[in-house]
DNA sequence: GCCGATACTGAGCGAGCGCTTAGCGAGAGC
DNA sequence: GCTCTCGCTAAGCGCTCGCTCAGTATCGGC
């Protein structure tokens, strides 16, 4: 783990694709502070502070307070989906790519907890508008596992008696992921990953 | 359902244990509150308003805003701890206790989302003295889940790679059913409890 | 060496926050 | 019928919030 890739939280994360560095910078400090004390209970002057900065300093990298949140929700929607998509879309039988799919999405929710929990927590803080674009990547990360479990009970492999429901249950126990895991618990992120894969193959009925 | 116990998420919970009848009515539109906009987003003229109290009369009944999340907290998890209590120590296989303690947490859950939400997403808005309390009650939650799961690893009904890691899982699986359960969506919370029972069954091997 | 653009700071505005206090009105006791 | 108690309200205090703006240091172009 490089020294540039490391947040406070001791996470992997490059946020490679904002620039320029002060706005990365500033929206570092905001994913950690968010993290830590949730969206409504941090400060404008708490993530300048983090970042180094003056409070005036935030307003010139971004419009609001809100408009950092959406932009921490967007991109990471955008890698939660990425992960999925391509589990989703390898070869392999169904169980393999669920398999891979759960372990891989674990793997991010309990390595990059940090940004995790600001992603699947702090939604119902963005306006109506924000929302509704997190929410239709949220169904599309749905469709993603879905996609899979029907692919298991085509082939035979699973046997399921909700698929909805049982796609909602695993999306669910992973995400969850964000709320228990610590760096200071006993397991590391690849053993909850693999814990959780070997977990959702049985609730899919493929052991 | 009474009119009494409902509140304006539809649910019932009777906090019957509350009294006088103004502080009921506070605490009450304070969980309202507090589970849709969160504790810190939430003012103390907004819970006022909802009971149908000016702003002061609050003062009356808690010494302050976090008293009432405090309340809230102990009260939302000692009837949690009920619920598995009551499962855990009942008549029966493993399997039964265990599809028992799932179904009627996760009916809890879904049914009354609206105290589950703050009970289980609110904690980190208390200080460390009231957080304490509430994290003890969280580990016999755990701790009954455990007895159950280690019951039926010892009488050979489940097969468990990892106890602890799994009674985690499973506490993960029901607890998360607050964040997502909407009375809008296609389940009853009955529907919601028994898949979860089969799902979790599947998790331990007993099926 | 000067100029304009750019990134930032120091100071502070209006608003809304949690919470306090003085006082009001209704009912119980006698 | 007077008084005391008690639940409650109207008004507002001190503070911190998100955000703004005038001003400053720095740097590339010429």
């Amino acid at each position: 783990m490089s020294t540039a890739e490391e947040t406070a939280g001791g996470e992997t994360s490059a946020w490679g694709e904002v620039t320029p560095d002060a706005a990365r910078r500033l929206l570092i400090a905001a994913v950690e502070a968010f993290a830590e004390r949730g969206y409504h209970a941090t400060t404008t002057r708490d993530i300048a502070g983090r970042a180094g900065m003056s409070p005036a300093a935030l307003y010139i990298h971004y419009k609001t307070k809100e408009e950092l949140l959406h932009r921490i929700s967007r991109i990471g929607h955008e890698k939660a989906l990425e992960i999925l998509r391509t589990a989703a879309r390898r070869e392999g039988t169904p169980a393999e790519r669920l398999s891979d799919a759960v372990s891989s999405f674990v793997r991010w929710h309990a390595g990059g907890r940090t940004t995790a929990r600001v992603v699947q927590y702090e939604l119902d803080s963005l306006g109506p508008d924000a929302r509704d674009e997190i929410l239709a990547l949220r169904r599309q990360c749905d469709a993603e596992v879905r996609a899979i479990i029907e692919d298991g009970v085509a082939a035979g492999d699973f046997d399921v008696l909700d698929v909805k429901g049982t796609t909602l249950a695993v999306l669910s126990l992973c995400i969850d992921v964000a709320r228990w895991f610590s760096v200071d618990g006993p397991w590391t992120p690849d053993e909850v990953g693999a814990l959780y894969a070997d977990l959702v193959l049985r609730m899919v009925g493929a052991q």
